[in-house]
DNA sequence: TTGTTTCTGCTACTTAAGTAACATAACTGA
DNA sequence: TCAGTTATGTTACTTAAGTAGCAGAAACAA
C-alpha cells in the first residue's frame, strides 16, 4: 500500500489505535504498510479457509470477523475468536507455520490489509520492537481461549450466556451500557459463541427478559441490569450447589 | 544454578532436548541457568496459585504438572494443559504480566528451574534468538487449547475421550502403542482432561474394553486397537448424523 | 497381617441440553 | 405493495450427561 492511496490516512489511524501496532514509530509502520495490500470483502464472505492460513496474514482495519470451527456431522458452528479493528489473523499459523483447521468469515463489510506470511516473518525479524506488543497480545489470546475452554468444561449454558454479555458490555464510562462486538448478533450467533444451539439460547434469553435483565428485538440485544447479570453469575458460581 | 551443582549436567541435558531451549547455543543456556534456581517438589504439591503466576516463572526438568481450573461450586476440576520436561509455566502471565486464575499441581515428584518473572523478561530481551523457538511454541499452545475448546463445544464425551487417547498414543515407531503423559491416569483424571466426570468416563471405558479397543487396570490404560479408535472417531465425526 | 484409603464398577434416578416441528413476526428486495 | 426469506418464540419429545449411592478390588501404610 502506497502513501498516496486514498485509504492511507484512514488505515494509518486504525493501526495507530491498535494494540499490536499502536506503539510502533511512524516510519516503522509506514515501512510495513509498503508490503501490505488493501482488500475489501463483503459481509458473509469467507476470507480464510485452512489452506489459506499458511499463505497470507491479514490485519483488520474495519469491520468484524469470526474465526470458526464447524462440526461437519451436525453442521454446528463454534466461534473461537471474534476479531475487530487492529486484530490480525491467523495468528496460530503465523507462529508455527502449520495449516490451521479454521475458517475466517466476515461479519461486516471489511477493509483488511494482507501480506504473504513470509514477508511478515521477515518484517518481524527485522523489527524486534514489535514483540513488545505482540507477546502481550498473544498472552491475551491464550488467556481468552483458556477461559472459554474452562467455561465450556465447568459451567452450564445459562452461566456462559450471562458471562458472554458481561464480557462484552462496555464500561460504565460509555453513555449506554451497550454490547460491543455482539450487540447485533442473532440467537444463532450467540449460541455459536457459547457452544450451544439457538433453541437453548432463546430459552435463557426469554428468562433474562422476564427478569428485566435484558431488552431484545430482532437482531439486537441490550443489557439493562448489568448488576443483576453479575448476581446471576455469582449465584451459579457459588451458592447454587448445596455444598 | 551454578555449573558445579550435582544437577547441572542432568539439567543441561533436559534443556538441550526441549523445544524451547534445544536450539540455543550452549553459552546462552549456561548464562540463563545462572539466574535460575533448582527446586524439587513432591507429587501432589501445588506449585503455583493465581498470586504466584506474576512472581516467578518455572521450567520443568523432570516430572509432569497439570494446569487446572476448578469450579468452586461443584468442585469439578478441569485440566487446561498437561506439561512435561522442557515446558514452562505460567506462559500466559509471563506474556501479559497479569495474574492468571489457574493452579499448577505436580503429578509426579518434580525437578524444576525457577526464576523471577522480571529476570526472564530481561533475559528474553537480551536474547532475541529465543523467540525463534518461543513463538512456534506459543502457536502450538494456542492451537492445542483452541482444539480443546472446539471439541468441548462440538463433540460428545465419547468422542472427546477417543480423541484424548489418540492424541496421547505414541507413534508406531515405538515398540508398544503406549500412552505418553496420561498412561497412568485414574478415571477421575481422564475425566478432568475432557471436561466430564468419573462416572461418565467409566461408562465409555467399559464400552471401549468390551470392543477390545483398550486394556485397563487400576491406574493404567493401554490402547490395543489404535485403528478402531480412529474409526470410532470417524463414525462420530461423519456418518453418525442422518443428514 | 490388618485396617484404611483410594480406585473402580455398577445401578437407579434426575435434568439440562438438544432435536424436531411449526407458527408468527420482522425484515428484504423486486 | 407483496412475495419470499430469515429470525424468533414456543411446544412436545429424546437423550446424553450428570448425581447419588454403594459394594468390591486394589493399593498402601502401620
Amino acid at each position: 500500500m502506497k502513501p498516496d492511496s486514498p485509504f492511507y490516512p484512514h488505515t494509518l489511524k486504525a493501526l495507530k489505535e491498535s494494540a499490536l501496532f499502536g506503539n510502533l514509530a511512524k516510519p516503522v509502520i509506514q515501512d510495513m504498510l509498503l508490503s501490505f495490500r488493501m482488500e475489501t470483502w463483503r459481509s458473509g464472505a469467507t476470507i480464510m479457509d485452512p489452506e489459506e492460513t499458511v499463505r497470507r496474514f491479514y490485519v483488520l482495519i474495519s469491520g468484524r470477523v469470526k474465526i470458526t470451527r464447524t462440526n461437519p456431522d451436525t453442521g454446528r458452528e463454534f466461534i473461537l475468536f471474534l476479531l475487530g479493528s487492529g486484530d490480525g489473523f491467523d495468528v496460530v499459523s503465523l507462529l508455527d507455520g502449520k495449516k490451521h483447521n479454521i475458517a475466517v468469515v466476515a461479519m461486516d463489510d471489511l477493509e483488511v490489509l494482507s501480506s504473504p506470511i513470509d514477508t511478515i516473518h521477515d518484517w518481524i525479524e527485522k523489527h524486534p520492537e514489535f514483540n513488545k506488543a505482540f507477546l502481550p497480545y498473544l498472552g491475551q489470546q491464550l488467556r481468552q481461549i483458556s477461559e472459554l475452554a474452562s467455561d465450556l468444561a465447568l459451567h452450564d449454558t445459562e452461566t456462559r450466556l450471562a458471562k458472554l454479555f458481561l464480557q462484552h458490555t462496555t464500561q460504565s464510562s460509555n453513555p449506554h451500557p451497550g454490547l460491543k462486538l455482539i450487540y447485533d448478533f442473532s440467537h444463532e450467533e450467540l449460541a455459536s459463541m457459547i457452544g450451544s444451539v439457538r433453541t437453548v439460547v432463546n430459552r435463557h434469553l426469554q428468562e433474562f427478559k422476564r427478569e428485566g435483565i435484558i431488552t431484545a428485538r430482532r437482531g439486537h440485544v441490550e443489557v439493562n441490569e448489568l448488576h443483576a447479570l453479575g448476581e446471576k453469575l455469582g449465584e451459579h458460581l457459588r451458592s447454587r450447589g448445596k455444598r
